[in-house]
DNA sequence: GCTATACCTTG
DNA sequence: AAGGTATAG
């Protein structure tokens, strides 16, 4: 039986880019939100479906290392590609032309790919899938130097990277995110791929699903089958934009707001049910190359008040009028790609990745004992003089964190 | 333009 | 209350 690959294993299966962790942090960037559909499947090495195929992922100090698994059913695997492209297929011989022009990629390469050839085609899959073309330690030192607290935090999260994601399935996996929490999203998307995506291979005792096509996604049956699945009302929000959008558009619709301005992005995404000004903006920054499109939810605008003193008028909800105030705000601060900026900030106030913060040896020397010090007051973590530090949890500090976020 | 409320489930 | 949205006042 096909198993998850290791890289300790020896196995000549690993291909390699040369990428180092200030560019990349593949634990922080795949489970910060971004994405749901990587799981950590040994230490260090991440799972997922990208681009219909299934890949892990793993990294050493300067190098990216990937394995793309065989797709159990090529011929399927072909056909639905095709069919998503929006190619029937009887028609596939008729125009050569356009038909080449529809699908991602020439048929001629199609083949190489299924016949486990295709090595440049894969590296360039993940090139484009985390944007390595964008050079992330140049915009963390912009960011640092206009922003002090950018400053602080960037020192430990490096390698925060914007995700460029499949338009459909980001646009679908964001609808679900209303209301909701990181894990319920991971296990209702998971749900959703499995109940309506075609199955790629089973690895060890797991499953893997491509995301489920926008025609799959509109079929009128799907509103019960979601909410047999938990997704609450959710369940309608799914299946009436895809419905709209290939009703009212077409199948390329989501993917041609790649090539229009942010605005006008934003504003035809909120034509859809359940996608507001926040759900928006999240398929704009993931999938549709809107770096400046800046997120604002609860906790953005917590972070803003509590990091950045911003006042907001007191408030007592997120208006439109203030959620375009807090996203100029950051524009302002951080420049075009205040959106990945955002993200850096965002993840470092998840709940899971905390304990990073425990770790001070990253910091400078100088800054260090000062910022521990501030830290160990409010924590009330025992400080020697020396500045070492001991490394056990108060009550008081588990205390001080709720849900995904420190309070 | 701002506030309040319902909407599904889960912890 | 959780990475909100839609609706009415």
């Amino acid at each position: 039986m096909a198993t998850h690959a290791v890289l300790s294993s020896g196995a000549k299966i690993w291909r390699s880019l040369a990428c180092t962790k200030s560019e990349l942090r593949l634990d922080l960037t795949l489970a910060c939100g971004q994405s749901f559909r990587w799981r950590e499947t040994a230490e260090g090495h991440w799972t997922g479906v990208m681009g219909g195929r299934v890949w892990t992922l793993t990294q050493t100090d300067d190098t990216l290392w990937y394995h793309v698994y065989k797709t159990q059913d090529e011929q399927k695997w072909v056909s639905d590609r095709k069919r998503r492209a929006g190619i029937s297929l009887h028609e596939e011989n008729k125009s050569e032309e356009r038909l080449k022009g529809a699908l991602k990629m020439e048929e001629a390469e199609l083949v190489a790919v299924t016949s486990a050839q295709g090595t440049e085609e894969e590296e360039e899959m993940l090139r484009d899938y985390f944007q390595l073309n964008v050079e992330l330690g140049e915009l963390y030192r912009e960011w640092g130097a206009a922003d002090p607290h950018f400053k602080q935090i960037a020192d430990i999260f490096t390698g925060v990277r914007m995700l460029r994601q499949d338009p459909t399935e980001c646009l679908f996996s964001i609808i679900c995110t209303s209301n909701n929490n990181i894990s319920r999203i991971q296990g209702m998307v998971e749900s959703l791929c499995q109940a309506l995506g075609t199955q790629l291979c089973q690895l060890d005792q797991t499953s893997y699903y491509d995301f489920p096509s926008l025609t799959a996604l509109a079929d009128s049956s799907v509103e019960t089958c979601l909410r047999d699945l938990r997704f609450g009302y959710r369940a309608r929000f799914v299946q009436q934009s895809a419905k709209k959008i290939l009703d009212n558009h077409g199948l390329q619709w989501l993917e041609d707001l790649r090539s229009v301005p942010y605005q006008q992005a934003h504003n035809a995404l909120c034509t859809l049910p359940g996608v507001g000004t926040k759900v928006a903006d999240c398929v704009c920054l993931m999938s549709l190359d809107k770096a400046e499109a800046v997120p604002v939810d609860t906790h953005v605008w917590q972070i803003a008040k509590r990091d950045y003193k911003y006042a907001g008028n007191g408030q007592k909800s997120i208006t439109d009028k203030l959620y375009r105030e807090i996203g100029d705000f950051f524009r302002g601060l951080w420049g075009p790609y205040a959106g990945w900026a955002q993200s850096v900030l965002f993840c470092a106030d998840l709940k899971k990745f905390q304990k990073l913060k425990e770790m001070p040896h990253l910091m400078q020397p100088k800054e260090e004992e000062e910022e521990t010090r501030i830290a160990c007051k409010k924590t009330k973590i025992k400080m020697e003089d020396n500045g070492a530090v001991k490394l056990k949890k108060t009550k008081s500090a588990k205390l001080s964190i709720k849900n995904e976020k420190v309070v």
